[in-house]
DNA sequence: CTGAAAGCGCTTACAG
DNA sequence: CTGAAAGCGCTTACAG
């Protein structure tokens, strides 16, 4: 069916060596060789089989980047950071995006099959972690792993700083003058969640400890999915359970933030007068809803520029530091709090 | 250096044609050989080479989506369509992503390598036309390939019904009295940019038309890449030449039309009493500014669902009908129109 | 019930 | 300067 590397040395009378030597521009060939051959290629519209390549080259010439799930605006700003330069950096890589569609079982999976398998050359996780088994069969194969949002001990990480982001948001909120202060926050427990979670709650906790206000684990409140309604859903809950706050920090982002934003607006509560709030990513409508929110900005499509480049150097057969690459956080003060 | 079939045989005491058989649970082997090659593949950790297999199936098992560039909600909303099913309508098959970076060769050459290298058994592409001959080809070579939010003859797609939606609110702002009504669109004469674009401007064309109004080329603004930023500045560009408009529809999405809200706070245009805005996507943020936008709702996700339904009935062998599947849009009016 | 053999489409030493 | 041969790791008729 398909037009193979035969087909085309039949068709340039030659063997089907000497076509892929001139694929390979290789300098033994003749330029009047390479000349009539190319001519076949684009004549039959030859394309090498890339699963015959990769297969004899134990190599496939891709980098897979893999997912929770497609679920924020961080995945895509991620991405969009890995995309950015990647012909300067990755010229001739491919990527290729799997999503673990929120399924450890999955996540194993699709780690197992690109290390074994040979989908791809190395990988880049995003808030996720391979678990320390796999993370040491990817060292002995010496594939290149390298974690955004996520450390283990061993491997290339890239990640924010969420301890001081959270501090800084927390400290924000208790030198207006905030008592109660809640935290809503990812799933931090499971081994699914990521470490972005625990650490923010962490640098909640160090602000609250250092201005002498007590720790109340009553006042933590974790969402799943990071979807605007759990926001909505999280301020509800408060209302009607009548618990007490007077400020929420949302470390589960900005999206989640302008839900309870929302919800705060249908319930009547004023922002930031009954109740401020401080969100985590700066997205664009942070700037924009009414009151403006008050958040954490941090650089993510540096996140994905910088574990591209750490992939490349790795592949590239350099040594690579095994030491947390971490970005600073900035608080951007607006009207919610 | 990785495990192989081989190996496996080996270890089983086993010739390697059984340890495939009993991977693919060939009744032939006995259920006593099964349980001994089964442990074997166990404990050597043993992982088919994905590259090998495809090679000789023929097939990778794999569907290709191709996104022109991770730049919006629009395509993170389409992904989350695919995947949400996934694993029910498409449980042994990958999804690889590719994004062609804006790159016209890119993208040729992705597809020829998809067609051609067997990459994938089957394409989605998102708001990207093959071209003729390349879709010619793909028809030839007997593999599925779905188009969202682009139209042309012989192809399978899914899409909006974006002339509907444009006229919709375009008649809006007629309705509510505005006579010089500016459009904000994505670049619509490029063969790169999509079939949307000249779709909304027709369907604005057509209400001015029934209403009648005079188009006026010089109010048709067109942006780029769907950024938040081009919305700033296509306001700023508009205030500077003191161009006259009481209306813009941005059918360029509501990212670019809370870019132009923002802009019109910061330039002091009251809204909607000096400058009605609508926008298209209804995304959460839309409901959240101030003034709320009005905006056009699209179902983003149904697109995904429906273009991987298409894709497994063409790969299950059954005729898909070349017609074009359109989903309805609905005008969801609040504060800015 | 299991194995030896051919072959998928390519690459790469090895001859000549 | 070019070709015949072996082999990458699998699958699948074909024997036995």
């Amino acid at each position: 069916m398909a037009v193979t590397i035969h087909d085309v040395a039949k068709h340039a009378g030659v063997s089907h060596t000497t076509v892929s030597w001139v694929i390979h521009d290789d300098p033994r060939i003749t330029e009047g060789t390479k000349i009539k051959v190319r001519n076949s290629i684009d004549k039959l519209n030859y394309h090498p089989n890339v699963n015959a390549r990769s297969l004899i080259r134990g190599k496939s010439n891709t980098i897979a980047v893999i997912v929770y799930f497609f679920s924020s605006i961080f995945e895509l700003e991620v991405l969009k950071g890995i995309e950015q330069y990647f012909d300067e950096i990755a010229g001739d890589y491919n990527v290729n995006i799997y999503s673990t569609r929120g399924n450890c079982k999955r996540k194993e999976k699709i780690l197992k099959e690109i290390l074994y398998g040979q989908r791809a050359d190395a990988v880049i996780m995003l808030s996720m972690n391979p678990g320390n088994d796999l993370l040491q069969e990817y060292r002995k194969e010496n594939v290149p792993l390298v974690l955004i949002e996520e450390s283990i001990k061993g491997a290339l990480t890239v990640k924010n700083d969420n301890i001081g982001g959270a501090y800084m948001a927390t400290e924000h909120l208790i030198k207006t003058g905030r008592k109660n202060i809640g935290i809503v926050v990812g799933e931090y427990e499971s081994d699914e969640s990521g470490l972005s979670p625990s650490e923010r709650l962490e640098g909640y906790k160090r602000a609250l400890e250092d201005y002498n206000l007590i720790f109340n684990p009553d006042l933590v409140f974790t969402i799943d999915n990071y979807y605007f309604e759990e926001g909505q859903v999280a301020l509800q809950f408060i209302l009607e359970k009548e618990i007490h706050v007077d400020a929420l920090f949302c470390a589960a982002g900005d999206t989640v933030a302008i839900g309870i934003l929302d919800q705060a607006r249908k319930s009547g509560i004023s922002i930031p007068e009954e109740l401020s709030v401080v969100g985590y990513d700066d997205i664009h409508a942070a700037a924009l809803v009414s009151p403006a929110l008050t958040t954490i900005r941090q650089p993510i499509e540096s996140l994905g520029i910088t574990a591209l480049e750490m992939v490349m150097k790795a592949l590239s057969g350099k040594k690579v530091a095994i030491k947390d690459i971490v970005f600073d956080q900035k608080l951007i003060v607006r009207s919610s709090a």
